[in-house]
Parts: structure tokens; C-alpha cells; sequence
RNA sequence: GCUCCGGUGGAGUAGCGGUUCAACUCGUCACUCUUUCACAGUGAAGAUCGCGGGUUCAAAUCCCGUCCGGAGUACCA
């Protein structure tokens, strides 16, 4: 039988990481045995709805790459793919008659009321908290009617066995026995007449021919009430995976708290896709051998539900700058700048840092106008720059030497070689050179300043660079000088280098 | 409280009865390269595999107990 899996989120908020990497090991196996990827929007609870949430659970999805070829968005043999449309369309109805017919499942009229009163004398009495029977599992045909023909809101309840031992089969944990008499009967149809996640999810997995359903591992608790209901209904169950959660660096289930953790945010926050997708894939899941830093068919390759970690992950940020920036590295400079241009002009990126770090929107604002102004030179500042930036948005900053027209000097810096005596003769003579020579260019550079250095005794060429750069750019590291230079052409040379002889003196 | 799932150096993971089983990546530190930072390269420190019992000729690997952590315990998903 070929593979299909789904991704089923409900739309309450914009995606965050976890959801997004079940998403990805969704993808990553459906590609892996060649099989069908679905995407079901499961928005049954109407009062946590968030408008615009599915364009964001789209929007997450391409972000990081994953693909899907059947449900929203795309259509197929199984539609609508959206739950409250499933409901519309009459799809359910048929299956809650075949459970009420067969007495697997039953109504129940408890008010909210006395619902938790039960729990209430259940926590104090130390039982386990549910609905265990109440008054209504075993009630008579009689009552039953009488409370319906009353009009009676009521919900129909999952009759689950008494004394049984429930066997759930976990594709990572394996086999796993649970104890019947410890799970009480869940509401399938709420009493507005909506399923709920215990219904819905497992019918649409059903109908859907689902294989394999992964899922977040909160769910395992849940997992004995949906295999009685396919043994309710007489449906094989399709095999559960339950990832494991990601937590943050104290340990605690990733929250807000912890940074961001809405997918797009990373985005905003200047990660490339590749890596993004390539980091949030390996937590919880290890590809086997050494490798690490794999493409999206490497990954779809290499996947296997044995590879699934079954303890909870960190979600390390550190690792994930390293790995940003060996991607930033791998990149064709061309390419990098188109990037760094469109994130850098991005106003959504810029809000983002706005609100989280000014001085870097303000870097990527005078990136984008240096970059509309003089490309060449911001392609180059790229280039040499691409070597030590982690994310994006660092960029600014880092590029922010070349365009400036008389950038700020590093204090510590200016006290180190200001009055010093060599300086003001030395940046004289560059100043002469350079403005004799032809072809300004890195060679040319190199060989004036090493020149220098010869004809004025000096062994190490420290004193002369570190100055120097100190005249050309305000800071103490960047950069290699020459190729700086080149970059800035003689005019912008001599400017800066005639300032730095004030400067420095 | 009750139920379930976990626990390998600071972090992520590999290994899942015995052949480097204690390895790989990030991080940290040192050195090399070098005009600086970074990159890269080399190396170092750091875990007796949560703890205590068993089973076995042999356990990180199997079993039991215990501690710690997480999840669930909704007419939310």
C-alpha cells in the first residue's frame, strides 16, 4: 500500500516550529516512499479561530519548503478539506448514526455544571479525573429518549471497554499497553452538533486512507480512545508517530518566552530556508552517519521513522546561527546579494526589527538605499563581508563601513594610535601613491603598503594596517585592508585617509 | 492526585548485549594560518551512559525499583 500521510493543523495561530517540523517529517517521509502528502485544515472549535491563519500555515509551509500534493489549496479525490465544510457537507453524520445504532457510542446530557462537580469529588476522593460512566453510559433507552424529545443539548460519548488492555502500536516507541479502566469516554460530537478532534481527526484519517499519522506526543495519552474508535467503527487503524516535543534551553516546552517561536518570525529574523528546515529537521530526528548539513532530497533520502528520537529536543539557537551561517557561506556572492537586498528592503523584516532591535533596521534601511544607489560597491561589501555575518539582518551593519561618509571612529582605537608619530607622514605617503597610481586595485594596494613598511624598517606590518584601517572604515576589525580598498575605489581612499590624518594626529 | 512517555559530556545526537561501546556536530579553550575579526585546519578539556538493584561469561544496551523531567487528565486541538 503506498503512502499517505497529512498534515492537520488547526488554524488558532500562526504556526509555530513544532507544528511546522511535524509538517516536515510529514513531507520528508511522503517524498521518502514516494507517496501523497495532504494538507487539512481542522477548524471544528469556531471560538479559537484566528482569521488569516490559513494564508500563515501556507505561508510557513512554503517558507520551508514543504510540499504537499493533495487537500488546500490543491483540491483532490477526498475534499473538502476542511473540517467545518466536512461537517457542512454531511460526511460525518452517517458514521455517528453507526455508532449510536451499535452502542459504541452513546449520548450523554450532563451539564457543564455537574460535569465539574464529578471532577471536583473525583480530585478530592484522589480518583483519576473523567468521564467514567456518569449517569449517563449506561442510562435507559427511556431517559435517553425523554432528554432528547425534551430538546436536551447533548453530546455523543465513545462507550470505551471496561477491563481491557488497549494496545497502541507507535511507530517510534513501538508497542505501548494502556489499561482501559484508565481512560474515560470522550466527547466525539459536541452538543452544537460539531465533532471533535477524537472524531473528526480519525474519520478524515479514515476516509482520507491515511497510513501513517504523525503527530505531536501529547497526543499518546489520547492514542487508546481513537484505536476504540476504529475498532468502533471497524476500520484499521492507521499506524500513530508521535514526535517528541521541542523544548527551550531551561528544559521548559517551547513558548514565546523562549524568543521566537512562530515559524515566519524566523523568516523576519533573516534564517534562510535551507537552513531552517535543515535545523528544525534534526531535532528529534538524526539522519544516521555524520552528516548534518543535508538538502531538502538528502534529508527525504536519508529519512526513516527509526531515526525519530523518542525525548524531547532542544531548540538550540547557537547551532542554529552556525548553521544560517554556513549556508550564508555556501552561497555565490550574486545571489547573496539579491537576497541580502530583498530581505534588507523588506518592510515586514523591518517592522520585525524595529520593534526588536532599532539600530539593526536602521542598518538594513541604509543597506537597501546604498544598495539602490551605488550596487556595484554593495555587491562587493557583500562579498567581503560574507564570511563573517551569521543571519541576514547583520548585513547592515556589517556592510554599513562602505557607504558611510565619515564613519564613526572606535574609540578604544582612536586612543591607540592617535599622536602617534608615524601615522600622519605614513597616511600622507598613501595619500600621494594612491593618487599617482592607474589602476587602483588590490595588488596595487598591497604592494604600496608593503613597500612602505620596507622602507621604513618595519618588521611587522601591524602598525601600518591596524591604523590604517582605523582611517578607512572607524573600526578595529573588518575585512582584509586591501581588498577594503580596492573595493572603495581611490577617491573614497583619499577622503577618508586625508580625514584620518586629522584625525589620528 | 491519576495515566502515559522519556533520562548518553554544557546543547543536539550515534550506539540498543561483546568486534574502538563511549563516537559525531554545535559550544568552550589552545595552537596554526593571517594585517585584525571571521572563515578554515589541528588539538585539548568535558559523560564510568540519572541513581540502586538484578539477569548474563559479558549491559549504556534486557528486567525491576527509585529519582528527576515532560505530556495528558476540556463539549481545545
Amino acid at each position: 500500500m503506498s503512502v499517505r500521510v497529512r498534515f492537520a493543523p488547526s488554524p488558532t495561530g500562526s504556526p509555530h516550529v513544532g507544528n511546522i517540523r511535524t509538517a516536515l517529517f510529514n513531507h520528508l517521509f511522503a517524498k521518502h516512499h514516494g507517496g501523497v502528502h495532504i494538507l487539512r485544515i481542522e477548524d471544528t472549535d469556531r471560538t479559537r479561530l484566528v482569521p488569516g491563519c490559513e494564508e500563515e500555515i501556507i505561508e510557513s509551509l512554503h517558507y520551508v519548503g514543504v510540499e504537499w500534493q493533495e487537500g488546500l489549496g490543491k483540491g483532490g479525490p477526498h475534499g473538502p478539506y476542511r473540517q467545518s465544510e466536512r461537517k457542512e457537507a454531511g460526511i460525518y453524520q452517517p458514521i455517528i448514526d453507526q455508532l449510536v445504532e451499535s452502542g459504541a457510542g452513546y449520548y450523554a446530557f450532563d451539564t457543564s455544571e455537574e460535569l465539574t462537580e464529578m471532577r471536583e469529588f473525583q480530585r478530592i476522593n484522589k480518583k483519576p479525573t473523567g468521564y467514567f460512566g456518569g449517569s449517563w453510559r449506561d442510562a435507559d433507552a427511556a431517559s435517553v429518549e425523554k432528554a432528547r424529545a425534551d430538546g436536551l443539548p447533548g453530546v455523543l460519548r465513545l462507550r470505551i471497554p471496561k477491563n481491557e488492555t488497549i494496545v497502541i502500536q507507535d511507530g517510534i516507541r513501538g508497542r505501548v499497553e494502556i489499561d482501559s479502566n484508565t481512560i474515560d469516554d470522550p466527547v466525539l460530537i459536541k452538543n452544537d452538533g460539531m465533532p471533535t478532534y477524537h472524531f473528526a481527526a480519525m474519520v478524515d484519517d479514515h476516509l482520507m486512507e491515511i497510513t501513517h499519522v504523525f503527530r505531536g506526543e501529547e497526543w499518546i495519552s489520547s492514542a487508546p480512545k481513537h484505536v476504540t474508535l476504529f475498532n468502533a467503527l471497524g476500520w484499521a487503524a492507521p499506524e500513530f508517530v508521535h514526535v517528541p516535543a521541542i523544548k527551550g534551553k531551561d528544559g521548559k516546552k517551547l513558548s514565546k518566552r523562549h524568543g521566537d517561536t512562530a515559524c515566519l518570525d524566523f523568516r523576519r529574523a533573516g534564517y534562510l530556508q535551507e537552513s531552517i528546515s535543515n535545523f528544525i529537521a534534526l531535532i528529534g530526528w538524526a539522519p544516521g552517519g555524520d552528516r548534518e548539513i543535508m538538502t531538502m532530497d538528502e534529508m527525504a533520502e536519508a529519512f526513516s521513522m527509526r531515526g525519530i528520537q523518542p525525548s524531547a529536543g532542544v531548540f538550540d539557537v547557537d547551532k542554529l546561527n552556525w548553521m544560517n551561517g554556513s549556508y550564508i557561506r555556501a552561497m555565490e556572492p550574486k545571489a547573496l546579494f539579491q537576497m541580502v537586498r530583498d530581505y534588507s528592503g523588506c518592510d515586514e523584516n523591518q517592522d520585525y526589527w524595529a520593534e526588536k532591535d532599532a539600530p539593526t533596521a536602521e542598518a538594513m534601511k541604509a543597506f537597501t538605499a546604498a544598495a539602490a544607489s551605488d550596487p556595484v560597491l554593495a555587491e562587493k561589501a557583500i562579498e567581503l563581508e560574507q564570511e563573517r555575518v551569521g543571519t541576514l539582518p547583520e548585513f547592515g551593519a556589517a556592510c554599513a563601513l562602505f557607504f558611510e561618509d565619515e564613519p564613526e571612529y572606535d574609540e578604544k582605537m582612536l586612543n591607540k594610535w592617535k599622536g602617534k608619530e608615524h601615522i600622519p607622514g605614513m597616511l600622507g605617503d598613501f595619500i600621494a601613491s594612491v593618487e599617482a597610481m592607474e589602476t587602483v586595485n588590490e595588488e596595487s594596494l598591497e604592494q604600496m603598503i608593503r613597500d612602505w613598511a620596507a622602507a621604513n624598517d618595519y618588521e611587522k606590518i601591524g602598525p601600518i594596517v591596524h591604523p590604517t584601517r582605523l582611517a578607512m572604515t572607524g573600526r578595529k576589525v573588518g575585512p582584509g585592508l586591501w581588498q577594503l580598498m580596492a573595493a572603495l575605489g581611490k577617491e573614497t581612499i583619499i577622503k577618508r585617509l586625508t580625514r584620518g590624518q586629522e584625525m589620528l594626529t
